[in-house]
DNA sequence: ATAATTCCTACTGGTTTTGTATGAAATACA
DNA sequence: TGTATTTCATACAAAACCAGTAGGAATTAT
């Protein structure tokens, strides 16, 4: 049950971007990379899907880079993993649809728990915006006054 | 996120026992392999770290088998799940306590977020019982009736 | 003895994950 | 106009993991 590097780096990604770069400008996936410490390569394929769903901007060429297209709060964590992990149910038949015309359906006694746990997940995931994320990051502040 | 067969299997497997065997008798795996359409050699494997785990006791030889060792309603289906298949932890650094010593701890944005998201799905499996699935089972009342 | 069963371990084909590699298309700027 | 920089698209590949198969040893009831 584990999430795998893609929906990982797609979360640092983001929060990346919302500190360094917000709605302002562009910022390129390189710098984005070397502060991850991260191969560009990689997240070039990682933060596509997040493009292609509309949760980035960008623009090809020189100086050209990615951007949000809304506020940090405006981001639900569910919207951004969901992009990149494709779908967080915990069983196929659950993201494929198949589980409703599933011909063993009346005698499974475990769809319905499966249904509880894929919606208590989902549920957490919505309930977490990119903000609460960028929240977290810790203060300097003791190094500073050292 | 995907459950594997593992852990999917294992809840049918325990479903199956605590409907027709309960604590009263063993039951052979091959008898439950028939009625889950499910391989017999396969679902060796999958037993095994249930038993090894206590979660059901079992006899060897000529009429042997498994049975529950508790009560349904006394197995959480999280202590199911975490036998078989291994640790419910959406990211690895969570599971393997990699996380408490991390170098890059302080500047983790994301790490309360995955635990928060760990905890969400451990509550979640441990609110519910094998007694809980069992109850699942449908009605054929229609068909007898008829 | 024999048949039935659990228990143990090795192997294997297929899929998924985690990247690397190559290069085309677009853009800013000198 | 040419060059450097960047996104965008696609192919490839090693490693890990998943889902089973296979063979046989140990145990037990009859």
């Amino acid at each position: 049950m584990k999430i795998s590097t893609k929906g990982r780096y797609a979360l640092n990604i983001m929060v990346d971007i919302a500190k360094n770069a917000g709605q302002e400008k562009y910022i390129s996936l390189t710098e984005i990379a070397n502060r991850l410490k991260l191969s560009n390569k990689y997240l070039e394929q990682i933060i596509s899907p997040l493009n292609k769903a509309g949760l980035v901007l960008s623009t090809r060429g020189n100086n050209g880079g990615y951007m949000l297209s809304r506020k940090p709060e405006e981001y639900k964590v569910g919207d951004i993993l969901r992009a990149t992990e494709g779908n967080l149910a915990p069983i196929t038949c659950l993201s494929d649809g198949s589980a409703k015309n599933c011909p063993r359906k009346n005698q499974c006694t475990t769809l319905s728990f499966w249904q509880g746990l894929d919606k208590a997940i989902e549920e957490y995931v919505d309930s977490k915006s990119l903000q609460d994320l960028v929240n977290e990051t810790k203060s300097t502040k003791k190094y500073v006054l050292k």
